[in-house]
DNA sequence: AATGAATGAGGCTTCATTCAT
DNA sequence: GATGAATGAAGCCTCATTCAT
């Protein structure tokens, strides 16, 4: 925080944090230790007019820095692409400074990466949780496809995520930057091992006579991750650009289950 | 009264015919058989203040390094993706110089939306000439999505364009940039105008009790769409990367088509 | 009720001060005893929408590094001309980096405008200071072109400013740019100011048949300024190209005092 | 010239030529040879909104190549500034290619130094002409000055210049390459051999008793010719930027004689 | 731990100049 | 003589990253 401050106002205590940008000043007001709203003041060109951004919010109290950034970086990147999200952006989103992200990441590659390696991590475990006590191919498929849509569709931040996931995977492959290349191994990694064990389950499927046994598992997959994925996109993009896509979440989940409900069967 | 007339102009002949009407005088200029622009001259006094009316068509140079260049831009941008592809690749690829394409396009992005917009146009086109003599919702959805399957699958480009598309479309919402509104708001129509085509018919088999009722058209479209382009894009990661996606080519058109008819069958 | 507080903020104090009206209440906030903003919040209820006024004044950072870039810049644009001036030169004479010098300004050509609003504004204050205890219109017209001479001919900044004023007044009228019109329309105003300052004494002299009435005011002043900007720039041509210009800045002094006494006279 | 064509239009032939630019296409409509009117299509982005530029206009028949380059480029950096004006602009506002130019000119430098080097021409001779048969330094001074005020003010090419030598004279010393030393010497001779003559017919003036003894010649001179060059400017500005000056050329000629005989008066 | 001023490499873009036609 | 597509050097500007405080 640049500053901070106290001053008795009506019947209770004001506090405010005050931080300067290069290109606004955030603001904080503060009361009973809540953040009472904060105030952006853009283009802080002297004797000009101003741009304001208000937001009225009561944060989480307990969040540690990294996650602070993490989530602010993942709004930044879904909003503006990867490339076109500075680290300025993310320090601002996430009201901190430029530098200090420099201290938990090494780098804006490092805070991608490291964004998808949690989401990725996050998907293991639920399905390692939800796939303990199954044994039907079926019933197994079910379960991991669900966790990947509720981890989506979850909340706002799961929407960015597939904005995220589209935009990044390709990138990761390309990484050279040697300080990286553990996290781009347990990335690749993870996702194989997640494509692995929907194409085992499916071959599976196939093998008991549950599932249609006509088409390679593979493409099967593709298949259905493709349509939940782009789904859930449909979403992210109705919040996001503010154009109808004609349909809700529930509608959506209604039609993935549908589909793989009648794609898989024989 | 009419006439016609041809003169050189830069390397090609422009042609131009004339016209006079009782209370105006309309001109027309050809290039490529193209009304290039129309002039219409309302009140024909000497040496006297005019109205214009103008209606311009296609003032472009020469077609082939256009092209040259989008198809240069569509590997690059797929291999690199938009955000990391510079100019100089572009033009390195193209074998020009980067000056150059700034004199067939505005900028990168520019040459982004028209490689989009071209796509699209091609599509609109190919599922016009495909919608001709075709009456059943079900041939027709085919019909459409064969196409867009077609396209994409067909060759190197179709593969870069799936990259490009689902890399770009969240951008083009984007743009702001005065000179490219235009651009952007063709692109989004056309693609407004293919999902309500999709959409539409649709809602057509299921009134007529072809296809699923229970779901949401717009949720179905997403998902056929989604799954085509995941299938495709799988392709494209193939010779891309040089990992193994697991399918080849007709596997992926087989279980694209068996998707359809499971997922839309009631 | 008033309190004063202190915060850190940065490299400087920020102090504001805090006053509570009946329907109000004023926060301002300072740097370097300049009022920074003026925060007045309507309704103080906790929660709940807020009305805000604002009144920005001063919000810079160091102001050395800024001074020490226009220093520079004024050098560089008054040897090479605006045009071929480049931002690394500025820097390279600053002895900083280029891409700080886009932290204090929008873009080279903001820092022209800024190196003239300065002059503007310090001639301004000089001729205000000058002009309080003076009626009578010969010293009032000898006490402004006096300012206007010595800021000129004072050091070697002020033989910059002549090369400078002379080049860059044709362009600000050009300007187009969204971000810099307000600084645009402040210089012409500043210099409307200062020209109609000038108009009006020598109408005044007229009037009072002090002076030659034959004349226009406005073609008067014409030629006084341009006399003096005249004989100052080539004090700058001698320095500068180290050809002879045939007069030292004393010769320069009595010529222009001989002229505007004679030229004014009846 | 792009193409020309005849056709029939009302009761006289209309003949049109066609050019088409990089940024804009120009139209000349011609009847009974004279250009008829001028129409400059901006912008020729496809599918676009148009900005059109006309002009109704007569002009000269014998225009050489040589001089219709010179009077575009007088005007055209006359209105952007040496810098900022194109090749391309000069070659549209002349009505040729931009090859063409580099046919009569070794490059856009010495289009300039062309300007300036046919203007001093201009200037000597009408000196000479006036000169032959005057004897005293008060008439000379007077013919001289005068020929000076009329050249810049006779007509909007005059105006143009006043503006050029404004923003070049400092250039010229600097100019470095090898193919334009010659330009640059006859430049600089002409310019000495101007400013030569004044100095010496004003010692001659104050040797012979008739002008004021107290002043430097070489400051009298630079204070006479600036007053002119700043009277004409200011009507440049006028025509240029629309503000009103305040005052008229006759206001400016009257002035300036009245100068004349003031300043050098004993 | 936190800040944000400072750096400078690298991209986009312009435009003087060339040259095949 | 005349054209204008093509070139590529050079400048502006951004922004990831560093580092003194």
């Amino acid at each position: 925080m640049g500053s901070e401050c106290r001053a008795p106002i009506g019947q209770f205590v004001l506090r405010f944090s005050f931080l300067r940008h290069e290109s606004c000043t955030v603001l904080r007001f503060y009361a009973f230790g809540h953040a009472f709203f904060m105030l952006t003041i853009a283009a802080a060109t002297p004797y000009n007019e101003f741009e304001f951004n208000f937001k009225i919010c009561i944060p989480r109290m307990e969040d540690s820095k990294r996650a602070k950034i993490l989530e602010a970086a993942t709004k930044v990147f879904a909003k503006k692409g990867f490339q076109y999200a500075t680290i300025a952006d993310i320090a601002r989103e996430a009201g901190i400074s430029t530098g200090l992200i420099y201290l938990y990441f090494e780098n804006k590659l490092d805070v991608l990466l490291s964004i998808i390696l949690d989401f990725l991590g996050n998907l293991q475990k639920a399905n390692r949780e939800k796939l303990a006590n199954l044994t039907c191919p079926k019933e197994k498929l079910l379960a991991i496809l669900r966790n990947f849509e509720e981890l989506l569709m979850h909340d706002e931040q799961g929407l960015y995520l597939v904005r995220i996931l589209n935009e990044a995977l390709p990138h990761i492959v390309m990484i050279k930057e040697k300080s990286l290349q553990e996290k781009r191994r347990q990335i690749l990694l993870a996702n194989r091992a997640l494509l692995d064990m929907l194409d085992t389950i499916i071959a599976e499927g196939q093998h008991k006579g549950l599932f249609d046994r006509s088409l390679n598992p593979c493409v099967m997959r593709q298949i259905l991750c493709g349509a939940i994925e782009r789904v859930v996109y449909g979403l992210f993009y109705t919040t996001y650009s503010g154009d109808d896509i004609g349909y809700q979440a529930p509608d959506a989940h209604a039609a993935v289950m549908r589909l793989i409900e009648k794609f898989i069967q024989k």
